[in-house]
DNA sequence: ATGGCCTGGGTACCAGGA
């Protein structure tokens, strides 16, 4: 099976380039986060003319998590929201169940931070908590947790640490909420683990040619049950859905399992 | 030295992103 996960930076804006993609990889699973819409607005018609339906928590403007999958395989919403998160109405978190494959799926948008010792800081690491409370409910479930982390796991996943030193994504705090939710979730990171020493960027900024200079981080992340994780074949992202025309400022990070 | 871009809302410019 293949699963993915993709900041879209919204998905009306997406719209085509999601379309490519799931023409191009068929994915049995596609975690979505950043769609920016409402309920109303999912795009819910568009996708089931491309073979696919959906589960969401929209927020609105900003944040949005989804999950999609091909018509008929089981799609079933599990959980909408994060218990103890300090903003529920923001639609950072979505369970699914997929039938056909016997797992299920988490898409999140974990918050930005914005300043180091700021109120969304705090808000950021208490998310990251409830996370790991979360996962440690779901030890014993085969579970695939996907999303844009906004965090950098190592200074392996930064193009240049000196430029973050005092910054949000990489501090020890953030690095090590985010490593509790994998160790108390018993998860694996897929990327990290068949690919120790490549950088494995995720995002570039959209400003300055950050994509051709090769200024990114690697933020998003798939962290996959330990029972699940000797099935994994491949890992990595597709850099074409960075180029061309309207891109998300993140690329979509694909696992491969035999099953 | 600073910021450079993109999104939605709404139709000027701002919040938020990372």
């Amino acid at each position: 099976m293949k699963l993915v996960t993709w900041n879209v930076n919204s998905l009306r804006a997406r719209m085509e380039r999601v379309l490519e993609f799931l023409d191009l990889h068929s994915p049995d699973a596609l975690l979505l986060q950043e769609t920016k819409c409402s309920a109303e607005q999912f795009p819910e018609e568009e996708l089931a003319a491309a073979g696919y339906e959906a589960v969401h928590h929209s927020g609105g403007r900003w944040a949005g998590v989804a999950v999609l999958a091909p018509k008929g395989h089981g799609l079933k919403e599990a959980k909408v929201g994060l218990d103890g998160e300090a903003s529920p109405d923001q639609a950072r978190w979505i369970e699914a169940e997929i039938e056909s494959l016997g797992i299920r799926v988490a898409s999140v948008y974990v918050v930005n931070g914005q300043e180091v010792g700021s109120e969304p800081f705090a808000q950021k690491l208490q998310f990251l908590a409830a996370m790991a409370a979360r996962a440690e409910q779901l030890a014993e479930t085969e579970l695939v947790m996907g999303g844009d982390m906004n965090v950098a796991p190592l200074d392996l996943d930064v193009y240049d640490s000196s430029k973050f030193e005092g910054a949000t994504h990489v501090t020890e705090q953030e690095r090590s909420g985010l490593r509790t939710v994998a160790e108390r979730g018993g998860l694996v990171d897929a990327f990290r683990q068949l690919h120790p020493d490549e950088p494995g960027f995720t995002w570039w900024d959209y400003r300055g040619g950050s994509f051709h200079q090769g200024f990114g981080l690697r933020i998003d992340l798939l962290l996959v049950s330990e029972s699940l994780s000797a099935a994994i074949t491949g890992c990595g992202i597709d850099r074409s859905f960075r180029k061309g025309t309207k891109p998300s400022d993140h690329v979509p990070l694909i696992v491969e399992l035999t099953r």
